[in-house]
DNA sequence: CAGGACATCCTACACACGTAGGACATTGCA
DNA sequence: TGCAATGTCCTACGTGTGTAGGATGTCCTG
């Protein structure tokens, strides 16, 4: 039995620093390390470098070099770090029942008014897909 | 700076092996390996033995004593696994957000006419509630 | 020009997970 | 009764992740 492929989806420590990094879409490691002080996540500097030379060999980020300074650019869109890890709970935990994953989540939470419309929106639609088949 | 705690939500192989204990509810190692074969996941029956005792050091599972052979007993329920994971999900890349996924799931999926009318019969309570405030 | 302040690179280490082999006990059966 | 099968325990090894120290290079400043 060959050993299972690694998740594919960031997690853990190593996407904390991938969000600061798409928050700043470009910069070098001072300013990531920074970033995560800000927010409460203290790490070391070499800590955060590590962590972005791991994210460039995962292919999420790349690295330039701007004189001296490495920059590094983040590459993989939030939306898309969402759909993979969302993929894999519900793979993993719903069996493929994620609709019901939906509604549960937005049974249980207050909604604003935007939500709402959103909402809305998606009802809308899926009216207009299921009168038109 | 101290390691940060692993995630506590199972995940992977391990999570595999403890649906399949989930299912049998009690079960010896044998029962649970050969429920995974039948699953497509082959593991060496010590594998599953170790995922097993991994999961008993993890507090999800329990070990009994039936004459010669060792039972292991599911004690996290689905429910909980679900939450766990998902609250992580939430945390990672919702910024706390999970209204937002709910939404994100209800729009890339193609929805019943039954979670059609879940969904209408949520934006219905929500305006109710909306206009009473 | 020397010494500190940074930046970069390389290396390391502990722990979790995925995977499983080998040793030893027990037991059913030829 | 002795051997093959089965169960259990212990140990191990590779990889990924979290964490960071040390070496080295460069540059600003006194």
């Amino acid at each position: 039995m060959s050993p299972r492929d690694p998740p594919s989806a960031l997690s853990g420590v190593m996407l904390d620093v991938y969000r600061k990094l798409l928050e700043l879409r470009t910069a070098d490691v001072k300013s990531v390390a920074t970033r995560l002080d800000e927010s409460g996540r203290s790490l070391a500097y070499t800590t955060v470098q590590t962590m972005l030379n791991r994210l460039v060999d995962k292919g999420h980020a790349r690295s330039t070099r701007s004189g001296k300074k490495l920059l590094y650019t983040a590459l993989t869109p939030l939306a898309q770090l969402r759909r993979t890890r969302l993929r894999e709970l519900v793979d993993d935990l719903y069996d493929g029942a994620s609709t019901e994953l939906g509604l549960q989540l937005l049974r249980s939470r207050k909604l604003s008014s935007d939500d709402l419309a959103a909402l809305e929106a998606i009802v809308a639609k899926a009216r207009k897909g299921r009168r038109s088949e």
